[in-house]
DNA sequence: TTCAGCACATGAAAATCCTTATCGTCGAAG
DNA sequence: CTTCGACGATAAGGATTTTCATGTGCTGAA
């Protein structure tokens, strides 16, 4: 599996370079956004991924090259924290996937893993829905019943797991592993915390609950309760 | 490559398995510690990973069992947090290597890559030392001068990567990717705070100094100063 | 030499997260 | 029906980590 890579930043460029070397692919790096799309048109690649922030043309200028000369490849592309719309605008042009800088190395190997199995034929939905509540996870937020809820980054991660997975019962060991990258050591109860804290946050004041307590077992996100009427 | 693991809790077994099968490795599971014994006994396996809370026998049981029978193969073992004595105990009795409960997946698979490369030849060291600090991986304690240092986690392990990489100047890139598994996003000053912290826990009060920037560049722990005399 | 600009240092406030302790509730057993 | 025990909820406290604002000193250019 081949990628191209392409980041101005060294740092940035060699560690990504590196790290998916390691995780088994092949890699090339440009170092801007010409070279970028020379190689790009030049060689065949299973997956691009492009800093949008780059000297001479940008991210978008290289993507849309790159889809003008009728090259079909999945695009991961890269972010800085406070470009939100950039994000927004790169998808529409044809992306498929974005990570936010700073990342977790995890985190991009997983995407690029999804993204070269798949193929780019199915983006990744941008905004996940339960009801009335939408997380969007291009802008990082979250609403319920048209009001904005702020979250931390925990809890973040703790509702996308909910949702990505509703209506199934989450037992606290997958929590662990899932939203705190740990094996589970049973002697805390931060999960529950946690749990609380989202609660507080997005069924508090609301007439239908969403996270529901499955006793022995873990937690779901449904959107119906559980037991309709006795 | 073939790997035995042997733990009595499921989710955590299960866990273990999925991952490492994913990884790339080939994995058996014992439930307890007789069928671990067993198994130990009957296939080859290029790493056993251990845990010390078994039911019927323990792990340093098993551990024994299996180095009686003439088995060299390397065992990585499974520790709570509380067991401190026990994992230098496990260490004595011949394992390569522990790892704590609760841990970051990543971890474990960077230690079972270290064993099954190294084969049991040669254990990590587990005090690493410069001039009169010491930092004791086992016991997760730092020492100067014979004064015992508390540090956090992040400090403990930003002083891990200092000691490893003793002399080597670090990039602010680097030890982003290490300490916070991130990718390095330069608007924020993290990392300076906190090398202060460490720094003030470490260096202040006494006479020689261990961190030093290296303005441009980065960090370096270092025994002796920059500059011995103009 | 002086100044401006940058890099790093520092202190303090704010946010987040984890721990601990206590209370409540559900379910099973008597 | 009552009691007990386990499991979960909740509140409060504390520790850690991050952000922010400001200070200081080096470096290179005028």
């Amino acid at each position: 599996m081949k990628i191209l890579i392409v980041e101005d930043e060294p740092k940035t460029g060699d560690y990504l370079k590196q790290g998916l070397t390691e995780a088994g692919f092949v890699t090339d790096l440009a170092r801007d956004g010409w070279d970028g799309l020379e190689l790009a048109k030049a060689g065949h690649y299973d997956l691009m991924i492009l800093d949008v922030m780059l000297p001479g043309i940008n991210g978008w200028q290289v993507l849309e090259g790159v889809r003008r000369a009728g090259i079909d490849m999945p695009v991961l592309f890269l972010t800085a924290r406070d470009q939100v719309e950039d994000r927004v605008k790169g998808l529409e042009l044809g992306a498929d996937d974005y990570l936010v800088k700073p990342f977790a190395f995890a985190e991009l190997l997983a995407r690029v893993r999804s993204l070269v199995r798949r193929g780019h034929a199915g983006l990744e939905p941008a905004v996940l829905k339960a009801a009335d509540l939408e997380l969007d996870l291009l802008r990082r937020r979250a609403m319920r019943a048209g009001r904005k809820i702020e979250l931390t980054a925990k809890e973040f991660a703790l509702l996308e797991l909910f949702l990505r997975r509703r209506g199934e019962v989450l037992p606290r060991s997958l929590i662990a592993s899932q939203v705190w990258d740990m094996n589970f050591d049973s002697d805390t109860n931060v999960i529950d915390v946690a749990v609380r804290r989202l609660r507080v946050k997005i069924d508090e004041g609301f007439e239908s609950k969403l996270i529901h307590t499955v006793r022995g077992m873990g937690y779901v996100l449904e959107t119906f309760p559980e037991e309709p009427a006795p």
